[in-house]
DNA sequence: ACACTAGTTAACTAAATAGCTAATTAGTTA
DNA sequence: TAACTAATTAGCTATTTAGTTAACTAGTGT
């Protein structure tokens, strides 16, 4: 799983608010739409980006599809995100780092 | 300070590795668009919406502008986050409690 | 089989976004 | 003052994205 494709995810205002809708209950993709007032197309698209990205999950019964949360995921990627900015992190950051100690070095 | 205005900007690759680049050293907005191989035009851009979303500070020392995390914002943001999805959280999260609750009666 | 409902896919349009170059503002230095 | 550097703003173009309607797939019920 791509922590771009989470973020992608989240950064999208429709997107934060299906989210927060389904953090209660599983709801059908109609129920949704509905809420939103939006057409179901546009709301399908919408649910497929959050299920790439891992933060949503759908299970198919008769007809209905039933979309809830998957939260350990969410956690996963939030662990992911904060390694970034707190504590330890990627090669940018040390990327980072080293300009700081050259400046040392010269001042 | 908008949660909004803090998802559209982190929902923007180039944005979270100028905020990587960021996170162990302050930089000149120069330093930033050599390293990135952007025009100066569109990494002050995408500095200006970082700006506006509480998560860079800016210092103007002489001709040069110095760029650094607002570090506590940040986490004052990933709390809000997290209590819209996993304890409490707003009216969206309500409605869906609601639409629950009428299904338990329902069955 | 037929009609009906839920959902997704396809094809398209309109609006937002990311990037560029050129021009401008502000600070430095000769 | 003039020349130079850092950064931002203005104005533009190209791409992406969000939304639409129409067509299609699949499940339900008569």
């Amino acid at each position: 799983m791509k922590i771009d494709t989470v973020f992608d995810a989240l950064g999208s205002t429709p997107r934060r608010k299906i989210l927060a809708y389904l953090s209660e209950t599983s709801l059908t993709a109609g129920e949704i739409a509905e809420r939103f007032d939006m057409s179901k197309p546009a709301l399908s698209k919408h649910l497929k980006v959050l299920e790439n990205a891992g933060m949503v999950k759908s299970e198919k019964k008769g007809q209905f599809v039933h979309y809830s949360l998957a939260d350990q995921n969410m956690l996963a990627t939030l662990h992911s995100f904060l390694t970034t900015f707190c504590p330890v992190g990627g090669p940018l950051k040390r990327e980072g780092a080293a300009i700081a100690r050259a400046r040392r070095k010269a001042t």
